[in-house]
DNA sequence: AAAATTATGTCAATAGTGCTGACTTAAATC
DNA sequence: GATTTAAGTCAGCACTATTGACATAATTTT
């Protein structure tokens, strides 16, 4: 056999199509989305250093004060070394107290302080926000509704990029 | 000022709502859906040593065949470097392959392999499917669509943590 | 032709988030 | 009293991303 010939030697110049990929433009709509959605919050958690790991964190325990750490290692599905440095700097920075349980004194329960709610709130509003103008942009009423509530999720200017991929040509520039 | 009653001290029993944040719900389908969205991709990566990083770029250099470097890190929106590690991985797998612009010889346009196009089309194969099925599922026909929608998203023996979130009582446990 | 810019690549250091494994302490349960 | 559970810690590692500095080659500008 030739090496040219082998599967990790020739090279493919046709673009991948909805034709292998059905969803591929939902596909690219959900990630884009994603990117931004998540990027709001981002940029406050950076003014005090923290990243998307401490706004997960601080987003269950504002949702269900009282939880206990096991309950937040389950409902994040990570393990509890990777949850303590982040439980450890939002306690230190005053956000989440811990409480020892009244019925359990094993358990320490999480709740958020005044400063920790304030916290979730500024970074949901964006999201949220985000989501009210995508519902409303989108109209809820055509087959196209899915796609165009994602990708009016998605920042204006980016939106090019999106219109950019859609091009016919399989080669860029 | 008793330090009692500072922003970092006093608890908070009473979990975020509707009220405070809109669009929660919503907030948390998305959460969901995206990690179970991406799930899927991320195991069978973990087969070849690749991560998030390697799918997002093996799949942009299928979607447009002949991508320069430059036009990788701009839709991508990283740095140079960050892409230079997972890039050369790619390369070295055999699954990218580059050749000098016939132009600008200065350019590296990128390439998939055959083997490159196979393990994108792997990677995206569940990932098409699970919309498509959520898409199936959802209807296209209520007020409730985009909730449906991103519900559907998410594997089904976690849409009890979703349930367990939209409980009336502040405290869990 | 020389100078400046562009495209790519590399070295080094750092950060954030996650993992596994091993071990400890204290409290609850059997 | 022995075992299990809840939480915490230490050490080491992996992946993805960052910034800054610098190098090379090719193109473009002056």
């Amino acid at each position: 056999m030739k090496t040219d010939a082998d599967a990790t030697s020739q090279i493919v110049v046709e673009p991948i199509s909805a034709a292998e990929i059905p969803q591929i433009t939902n596909i690219e709509l959900i990630f884009f989305a994603y990117r931004d959605f998540t990027a709001d919050a981002d940029r406050i958690l950076s003014r005090f250093g923290f990243g998307r790991a401490h706004h997960r964190a601080l987003y269950f325990v504002n949702r269900k004060p009282g939880m206990t750490v096991a309950d937040l290692i389950s409902i994040l599905a990570i393990t509890k070394q990777s949850l303590s440095r982040v439980l450890r700097q939002l306690i230190d920075a005053g956000h989440i107290r811990q409480i020892e349980g009244s019925k359990d004194r094993r358990q320490r329960r999480l709740f958020p302080t005044q400063s920790g709610r304030e916290l979730v709130l500024e970074l949901s509003w964006p999201q949220s926000r985000r989501i009210d103008a995508a519902l409303r942009d989108s109209g809820l009423n055509a087959d196209t509704l899915v796609a165009d509530f994602m990708k009016s999720m998605i920042n204006p200017q980016e939106r090019a990029v999106l219109e950019s991929l859609s091009g016919k040509e399989g080669q860029a520039r």
